[in-house]
DNA sequence: GAGGGTCTGTAACTAAGTCACCGAGACAGT
DNA sequence: ACTGTCTCGGTGACTTAGTTACAGACCCTC
């Protein structure tokens, strides 16, 4: 069993709360923990409490009829799930899904709690309403991309976040296009592209990095 | 001068309010008149208040350096710029810009009575709340119908969303562009597709639609 | 009625997405 | 090791969407 030991530490506005509603906090609020792959929400599923993520990363993403898939965000440790929140306090049909792409640990914060936490505390509204702002921002970004950028531009700036520091991205051909909402063809014709230039190199589900700068100079538009 | 005599007969919530913050609410908060064009808001021009719209129509849209423009959404009258507001309080900067497509009245309610507003009202909170839940509701279709959705099939929905109850849009196709964010030639393309089908009729900044039920069936995905 | 601005038409081209199919690699079970 | 199956990637022909670069048509004002 995880104890509600320390969890508060990672979200410093919650300390700032008054001693009786922090106690609240730590009775009412449970640490849930979930598998690698698990659907946290999704249309017809509706979130009922507000996750405040401690580890792991969920992938928010949404899929068209037709099968193609898109990612609008990821929420890392040490985030919440703003926009999930705002939709659950709206009661508005949620569109998109939340799937964890690592095991997941997260404090879930009741419906009635929340809004008690709002009231209580400007700290807490602050610290939601910054990520609700977060999100909406990174939202416009990518309606931006999908209606203006170019696939290689956006596919080399998508190539240089995932890998992060490393030098290796481990991801298919498919899932690269379902991170773009483009078609598996399209990135394999991309990719190869990148490889005969040098870049990079493709092999089954991996793609390495070999010419950081120029797919940089790419990614910011060139 | 308008006065503040009646302005929160619109805004149902805002009547359940303590008599106290009422009457601040009604000294506080001013009434705001804006021609038509007038940017209300845009990237470097943080509005300063949290606005809800009596009369008129705000267009939200973005712009790309290529200059091509999609509208994200509009606020109508007995709307909120939830979004905006959301994107205020967590200081983030603003993306998109809003623009009155018609000259507007609205109320201004300042940062820190938003602040206390939301801290004491429930009902005020569920207001906030909810109009941010449908903003962003519909900016994931937004998303969606831009990454996955045929120019056709959307400039058809976009035809019978701007007409209205009317027979007539009145529009450029650069207008009609910018509403999706695609090109004005993509748009004559189609238009005159359409026209030759017998769907419409083109002439200099206006749109008539003699077959309704056909548009409606490819904008229903056919 | 001349001139300038706005709006639309057109053609040739590039980029992106779709369709249909194939073959190579991975892997499990026998 | 052999085989069947599944996932992953490659390819070519095609359609759709967006771009570039014009040319006219319309409209308003002077």
């Amino acid at each position: 069993m995880s104890s509600n030991r320390d969890w508060t530490d990672a979200f410093p506005p919650l300390r700032q709360l008054p001693a009786e509603i922090f106690s609240q906090l730590r009775e009412a609020s449970l640490i849930v923990e979930l598998p690698e792959g698990s659907r946290i929400f999704g249309p017809g599923q509706a979130p009922e409490s507000f996750l405040l993520l401690l580890d792991g990363t969920i992938r928010v993403q949404q899929t068209s009829e037709s099968g193609r898939e898109i990612v609008l965000y990821r929420v890392q440790a040490g985030e919440s799930c703003a926009l999930t929140t705002a939709c659950l306090m709206g009661y508005e049909e949620y569109q998109a899904e939340g799937i964890a792409e690592t095991p997941i640990r997260a404090v879930a914060i009741p419906r009635a709690l929340f809004d008690r936490l709002i009231a209580t505390s400007r700290d807490f509204r602050q610290f939601v309403f910054t990520a609700f702002s977060r999100r909406v921002t990174n939202l416009f970004r990518v309606i931006e991309e999908v209606a203006f950028e170019r696939i290689d531009v956006r596919l080399a700036q998508k190539l240089l976040e995932l890998a992060g520091a490393k030098q290796q991205v481990v991801a298919t051909h498919q899932d690269l296009a379902n991170e773009l909402g483009s078609a598996r063809e399209v990135i394999s014709r991309q990719l190869n592209e990148f490889a005969r230039r040098g870049w990079l190199r493709v092999a089954r589900g991996v793609v390495e990095i070999t010419d950081r700068p120029a797919l940089a100079r790419l990614a910011q538009h060139g």
